[in-house]
DNA sequence: AACTATTTATAAGA
DNA sequence: TTCTTATAAATAGTT
């Protein structure tokens, strides 16, 4: 449409593509758009410009995002993308790095706000809304992080440690006590805490000990490869 | 561009809707495929339709495939799409889930981010859209809480109760033991416990327990508003 | 599915 | 680059 056919070519004078590249591609994401609107489906446009900076013009229908179209795509063609490395989380730092991304993804949908809506609509309070909230989530996350793990960790080791040194004080009550007070002990004590084993009083305490260690340590550092 | 000019509201009429979904799905494949091949760009472009069966309509740009695009679109976006079919997410991993759930709400954000840009919805409803996302963004980091909160109180209780047990045997042992042997076992015990007060074994233990009782209890209900 | 009056997109020019 | 304009293309309503 225009004055003249268009052959359907790759076009080779540089500034007539570069042209009809940007006249054609804001027109496919405008039908994309109005696709979208008129008709009430989902859909997603992936477009990249192919001189040096590699930009990236992408549109995705209201109430859905990338990741679900690609999951429709995926559970429609039965085809499982697989991605390589994609997905690792680094064990010590997981939290930073998800924060990181999403930061660099803010920034993302910042810009795409403000080419979207044109430089002189008010973007700029979105913009600024959105980075507020992205702040308050980071510290939030950095504080249950905090409040979470480091205390815990610590509350866990002193309980931990308190009931070692009760069971060595117990124990060596107990070999002091000999034979006979040892059976009385156990008689009695069975009245105060009637839940713990029968054989609570023997040796150190092995499999309490052994469950109790696996249980506590082992939570904070099994991080799986998401 | 037909009779009469089309409102870019989604169409009601159940017939009308269903004929323009096949006649713009149609254009916009064509110009897609236009767009690629007259500016030898890369593009895809993904349409669902919603009546029950599902079908999917996409297009991709010659010499190049979905995954690559994905890719592409990951590594300019920085962006990385999680997938739970993809992802096994360990339901034993609090922090997996904490990741699992920041990317969902990040898609979220995207979906509210876009609809405050596009012109699906009036501009006035940005406000109230980012108060909802706050809300939903708490909403979760609360679960998130939960999540992490719940198996550690069980874990402190347990500790809690067993040193209360520990203790509680320990008291009753002394008092078996009468006045002389609680001295050797003070004696004794400090070398096995060095760290232990001099006090611990008098009475009950009442400043370790009272200590602990605050700390371990008070810990989890003490998070901020955010 | 085909038709056609109109609107929309855009190629080329300014 | 952005704007203009002639013309091609898309498509809404109709049959």
């Amino acid at each position: 449409m225009g004055r003249g056919r268009t052959e359907m070519k790759r076009i080779h004078n540089d500034v007539s593509r570069r042209a009809t590249f940007g006249k054609r591609r804001r027109g496919l994401l405008k039908k994309a758009r109005e696709l979208a609107v008129l008709c009430g489906v989902d859909l997603g446009l992936l477009v990249f410009d192919d001189d040096g900076a590699g930009k990236l013009f992408d549109y995705c229908s209201p109430n859905t995002s990338w990741s679900e179209l690609i999951e429709r795509y995926e559970s429609i063609t039965n085809h499982k993308f697989q991605f390589q490395g994609i997905n690792h989380v680094d064990d010590q730092q997981p939290l930073a790095d998800i924060i990181a991304g999403l930061r660099r993804e803010h920034d993302r949908l910042e810009v795409s706000v403000r080419r979207q809506t044109g430089e002189d609509l008010p973007s700029a309070a979105t913009a600024a809304e959105l980075d507020d909230l992205e702040q308050r989530l980071e510290r939030v996350l950095g504080e249950v992080r905090e409040m979470k793990d480091k205390p815990l960790e610590q509350q866990l080791d002193e309980s931990y440690h308190k009931v070692h040194t009760l069971e060595d004080q117990n124990s060596f009550l107990r070999r002091l006590m000999g034979e006979e007070g040892q059976q009385r002990a156990a008689v009695e004590a069975s009245a105060v805490a009637p839940k713990l084993p029968a054989t609570a009083f023997g040796g150190s305490f092995p499999e309490v000990e052994e469950e109790e260690l696996t249980a506590l340590r082992l939570w904070p550092r099994q991080l799986p490869d998401v």
